[in-house]
Formats: C-alpha cells, sequence, structure tokens
DNA sequence: TCAATGGTGGACCGATCGGTCAGCGAGGTT
DNA sequence: AACCTCGCTGACCGATCGGTCCACCATTGA
C-alpha cells in the first residue's frame, strides 16, 4: 500500500550531527544537510521537523555519545579511578588542542541557548548526567584511598567539570596542549591524596 | 573643504559591541547594527569595514574591557591577594549566573575561531594576558604566605582561566550559583596553604 | 497487473542576508 | 556667497536563507 523508507535515519541523523558539529547552528544551512545526508529537502522534513528540530536531535545525539564515551572510559574498579580520571582529562585535552571542531556542547551554549527550551534542557541535563558520572568516579577513588581523605566529592566533580569545559574554550583559543598539561596536574592534584 | 564625521566612532562602537554581545556574531544582522548606533549602513562601511571587521572591533574592545576590569580588581598589595581573586571570582559567577548574554569572547571562539586569523589572534592574546595577570596576583599571594609554599604559579593561573570559562558555560547552560560556589571553594582551596 | 499510497527530490517562495552606490546636503574654503 | 568636497542616507543588488509544495515514481495490497 504504501512505499517505505529509503534511507536509514540513524544514519542521516549521525550525518546532520557531524554537519551541525563542525559549522554550529547558525553556519550550517540546509544545503549543506542536504549535501552531507544526500537527501532532498522533502525527506528531511518529513523525518525531522524542522532545522531548529535538527539541531535538537543532534545535540541530543552528541550528548548521549560524550555521556557513553566517558562512561566508558571512567568505569572500573575503585582502584585505579585517578588514574582512568588522569587518562581521560589528557584524551580530551588531545582532542581540544588538535581538532578545530571543538565540541557541539559548547557551540550549542553560545548560540542557541536561551532561545529554545528544548535545547536549554538537553544542555542542562547533559551537565548534570555528567556531573553524576564524575561524582561516581571521585566516590571510587576516595573509597580507595586515592584522594584526600576530606574530599567534598560533588564539590570536585563539578571543578572536574568546568576545567573540562574551560579547557575545550582555551584549546580552541589556541592555548597549547602543554598548558592544558598544567591545568590537568593542577586539578588532579587537588583531589589526589 | 569637507564634512566631518558627525558621529563618534567610540560611541558607535560601543553599541556594535554590545549588540554583538548580546547576540552572537552570525544571529546580529547589520539592521540591527543599523538600529543600535543610529547609523546608515553607508556610515558603518565607511568607517569600520565590513561586519567581519566590525565583530574584530567589537571584540578587540570587550577583550580590552574584560583585561581591564579584571587587573582592577586584582591589582593591589600582596597581602588579601587570595581574598580579591576570592572576591573576583564570586563576582564572575554572579554575572554568569544571572545575565543571559554570556561572554562575547566565549562566542567568538565557538563561532569564528578558526575562520578568520585577526580574530583568532585577539582571542589567543587575551587568553595570554589574562593569564598573566593571574599569574601576577598569585605570585603576590604567595610572596605574602597566602598560597602553598611549593604552588606552581603559572599552572594554577591557567587553572583559574580554565575555571572562569568553564563557569561560564556552566553558568550559561544553567548550572545554578550554589554549584559555582563549590567550583570556586573547590579552586581556591588547591592553591591557599 | 493496476490503482492507491506516500516517500522523494528539487523547483520555487518570500524574507532577509551582507554589501554597494548614487544623490543629497552640510560645512569648510576661498 | 558660491563652490567644492565628502559624509550620510536608504534604495537597491544578487545571493542565500529556511521552509513549502507538487510532480514523480517505487512499492504495496487487491
Amino acid at each position: 500500500m504504501t512505499r517505505k523508507r529509503t534511507f536509514d535515519e540513524e544514519v542521516a541523523l549521525e550525518a546532520i550531527r557531524a554537519t551541525f558539529w563542525d559549522r554550529g547552528y547558525a553556519a550550517t544551512s540546509l544545503d549543506d544537510i542536504m549535501q552531507a545526508t544526500g537527501l532532498g529537502k522533502g525527506s528531511l522534513y518529513a523525518a525531522f521537523g524542522n532545522k531548529r528540530r535538527m539541531f535538537e536531535l543532534a545535540l541530543r545525539r552528541y550528548c548521549s555519545g560524550l555521556l557513553a564515551d566517558a562512561k566508558h572510559q571512567l568505569r572500573g574498579p575503585d582502584a585505579g579511578a585517578m588514574r582512568r580520571l588522569d587518562a581521560y582529562l589528557r584524551r580530551m585535552s588531545g582532542i581540544f588542542t588538535s581538532s578545530k571542531r571543538g565540541c557541539l556542547l559548547s557551540k550549542a551554549v553560545a548560540e542557541v541557548v536561551g532561545e529554545d527550551d528544548k535545547t536549554d534542557e538537553i544542555v542542562l541535563q547533559c551537565f548534570q548526567n555528567f556531573e553524576r558520572v564524575l561524582a561516581e568516579l571521585l566516590t571510587q577513588a576516595k573509597r580507595a584511598g586515592e584522594t584526600r581523605p576530606d574530599l567534598n566529592v560533588r564539590q570536585s566533580a563539578n571543578l572536574v567539570m568546568a576545567v573540562i569545559r574551560g579547557m575545550e574554550g582555551m584549546g580552541k583559543g589556541g592555548v597549547g596542549a602543554s598548558t592544558l598539561k598544567g591545568v590537568i596536574k593542577s586539578t588532579l592534584d587537588s583531589i589526589a591524596a
């Protein structure tokens, strides 16, 4: 009776995410998205609504990936929690200083937060979920005796989050990798035993 | 022989800065700037070139102001350096959580860095100058015995800078003022004696 | 095999973008 | 006072924007 969709929504959404990630919200045109997905406007609008909604879906997808990566790299036994955090921060620092695309979450904060309620909520939830993952990790580290015994876990989790976001901006702004290494060292020193 | 300019470039530039600060680069149209300055396009282009250059001038002005403010609030005698840093961070945190306009520097990093060499340079120099101011302050604090005696001044200065930038993103993203207070406390605790 | 259905691609739309330019008129020079 | 110079304004330009819509056709059930 009816023709089925001939493209994979997931694949298309992945391409949309990559495009917004490269250029940000305003600088991405629908023609860019058409080219990246290989779809016509009709298909895009039928599947995803409008540009705002495409960005919302792309951002949601990006945040999920960011969080999944963090969990994958940070989860493990209590012992070695600080080492995992160190490795994670170094990896993020490397991404921030080598790639020029920055972080889609940052672009969302800078460009569309305050303009769209849905986006605002995605961003806030991402921050909250990230804080939770970091707090879990620090709880493990504290339990393993790898941190100062009087560590305030939530406070430090938020410090780490601020440092990650700060490194992103500094890295994109041209600050070197060695400087960011110092930032990581300062941060970890303030947490470790 | 010739007609003189009837508007004050400084006043106009101030209005341009405020407009870009409110809406970012892409979302600011020349009509917005015309309305904010009360000038026609011809005057704007004769005085400031094109939109890119207007943004460049506005960003340069913004960074100068940011730095001047920091110097004004942070400079003083050795004793009390840590208290000045604390007050400064609290004030910034208050701005980040109460205002919705965020920071023009952040918007520049997110939107135009990597697209325009001039802007890239302004951003990087701003970071470097900021690091210098913070390093001077921490040197004072160390001399006054208000910090850990083994403090690595440059490393900590960069940590503070990362934290400031991180707080901006978190605040704009909806994270509350009390959370940022905790971030400040963690940061200062890692520096103080 | 053949309508009926609905996904698809892209022509098309009005709005708006950044940028140009010509005519006007204010003001300095002689 | 007459003239010349040049800053100012806003109409205008082509390009491009996000979004709509329709002709086309692959697919399906009968």
